[in-house]
RNA sequence: GCCCCCAUCGUCUAGUGGCCUAGGACACCACCCUUUCAAGGUGGCGGCACGGGUUCGAAUCCCGUUGGGGGUGCCA
């Protein structure tokens, strides 16, 4: 016998336009193209178009994009597509005549309300199979229905191993509605059928699909492809995440500033860890170690703490000059980029998100700092405040003004007053920034100037002394 | 109800019979550093759901219990 013949990996990742793309259907996307990759093999982007997103190509172009945020890109050799569907629904009917010939299906007049008095009446839950052997032709109204084989189905899953049915409990499931359209798990193996597909990784929901869509590939005539079904993500209450209650929109996550770098490596150890004592790693190490067969069997928490953990890191890896270049888009157009090239440093240890950035740094550019009545309650209430401001403004008025003589003269004066700096620097901070929180205090200042500073905490006290 | 899947610190995980008095990461706490806040450093808290087996030896294998999740459409 000949040995068979190298089969190319082509797996495909088959998401449904909804208007947003989940943060789960990501993660699935970045196992398949992970693979895709290691095999040396073919990511295909198939849409299960429905008629609602055939009228909302946007929809589409949204999945296309946020697939290319996170390095999926339609330029990629490894990628082939996006396919359609929709545009194999003569292909869907075809098999489904083929199956029907062949005798593996069958025609059933009865309307669901009877199937399920049926059911009801017998105690048993579901088809009964009542139009198995009543040799129905195809007409308007009628189904047709899959004739499910006696004895059991097992599924090799590449993640959870060998899963085995019991052919019994599985029903003789729909193709073909009465109006003739062909069902989504139909058209979902034909599809895979004619595209090739080698590998079928998706979540787990799809788990109880695969022994039915198993049976259809031998019954069209081929080998099933290889499964791999992942766990789902799940929110604190342990539930599959859902648009009503979580965030799950990666569009959202990626307007609140977060990399594409450190969601993608988030997503990738929620489920898989890498070896060693780092989950902080490149793409290109993961794509080289990733393995289906090691991802975990239950569901993993989506846990944005830990996300917003690795995004803080990502953006601390990245070279000043690539983090100044990245804080752009994320900047009001007419604030001075030379300003804020030299507050950079300081702002980069501090964000957590990109929306982070602008917010850290305002007063520098606002013509007039925006003042936080908490934090101008908690530092100006007392009279050390109103002191320490009146010699504070005569000294800086006469100092050099670069950063470290004005952290000379401020010491000075704290001690006055028995402070030490960090107490002594709080009025200051508030009467310039508006806020006790901010990056450090001389620099702003040196940054600032020393004519705007001053007139800050005039402004101030001003405002102390009831003027 | 029925079918299927799952079960290690609060969370994400390492662990595939002896290397485990169970390792790492996030979170939390403490200390150090310090110009606020961060960042960084050091240390700490904290877990094998339960009960039976198998074995010289079990987080690891088997059975049961409990608990969670998913699926049960002429939806996708």
């Amino acid at each position: 016998m000949a040995p068979p013949a190298p089969v190319h990996p082509r797996l495909r990742f088959a998401p449904s336009p909804t208007g947003f793309f989940h943060v789960g259907g990501a993660r699935t996307a970045l196992y398949n193209w992970a693979i895709a990759r290691r095999l040396g093999g073919t990511f295909v982007l198939r849409i299960e178009d429905t008629d609602e997103a055939r009228n909302r190509p946007e929809w589409t172009d949204g999945i296309i994009d946020s697939l290319a945020w996170i390095g999926i890109s339609t330029d990629d050799p490894t990628f082939e597509g996006p396919y359609f569907q929709s545009s194999y629904a003569g292909a869907h009917i075809e098999a489904a005549t083929r199956l029907y010939e062949s005798g593996v299906a069958y025609y059933c007049d009865l309307t669901p309300d009877e199937v399920q008095v049926r059911a009801k009446v017998s105690g048993k839950p579901g088809y009964d199979g009542f139009s198995r052997d009543r040799g129905l032709e195809p007409g308007p109204g009628r189904v047709l229905r899959f004739r499910v084989p006696d004895g059991t189905t097992v599924v090799s899953d590449l993640v959870r191993g060998d899963v085995e049915f019991d052919n019994a409990h599985i029903e003789d499931f729909v193709l073909v509605r009465g109006n003739g359209t062909p069902m989504f798990l139909l058209a979902n193996v034909v599809d895979d059928v004619a595209m090739a597909i080698t590998h079928v990784v998706r979540a787990e929901e799809h788990l109880p699909n695969a022994p039915k869509q198993q049976m259809l590939w031998r019954a069209l005539g081929h080998e099933p492809p290889t499964w791999a079904h992942v766990p789902v993500l799940v929110n604190e209450q342990r539930k599959k995440l859902s648009k009503r209650r979580d965030k799950v929109a990666l569009e959202q996550y990626r307007a609140e500033g977060y990399l594409a770098d450190a969601m993608v490596n988030y997503l990738m150890t929620l489920g898989w860890a890498p070896a060693g004592d780092t989950e902080i790693m490149p793409w290109s190490r993961i794509e080289a170690e990733f393995r289906l067969e090691d991802v975990n069997h239950a569901p993993a928490f989506f846990d944005l703490k830990k996300l917003s953990a690795f995004n803080g890191e990502y953006i601390r890896m990245l070279p000043l000059d690539e983090f100044i270049a990245a804080c752009d888009e994320w900047l009001p157009s007419d604030w001075d980029r030379a300003v804020f090239a030299r507050m950079a440093e300081h702002v980069q240890t501090r964000v957590v998100t990109m929306t982070d950035v602008a917010p850290m740094v305002d007063f520098l550019f606002l013509a007039e700092p925006e003042i936080d009545e908490g934090s101008w309650n908690k530092t100006m209430s007392s009279e050390f405040a109103r002191a320490l401001l009146r010699d504070t403004i005569e000294a800086f008025a006469a100092v050099d003004f670069v950063a470290a003589e004005l952290k000379t003269a401020l010491e000075e004066i704290g001690e006055r007053y028995g402070q030490k700096l960090g107490k002594a620097q709080a009025p200051v901070r508030v009467a310039v920034t508006g806020r006790t929180v901010g990056p450090p205090l001389m620099e702003s200042l040196e940054e600032l100037g020393r004519d705007e500073t001053l007139r800050r905490m005039r402004a101030a006290l001003d405002r102390l002394e009831g003027r």
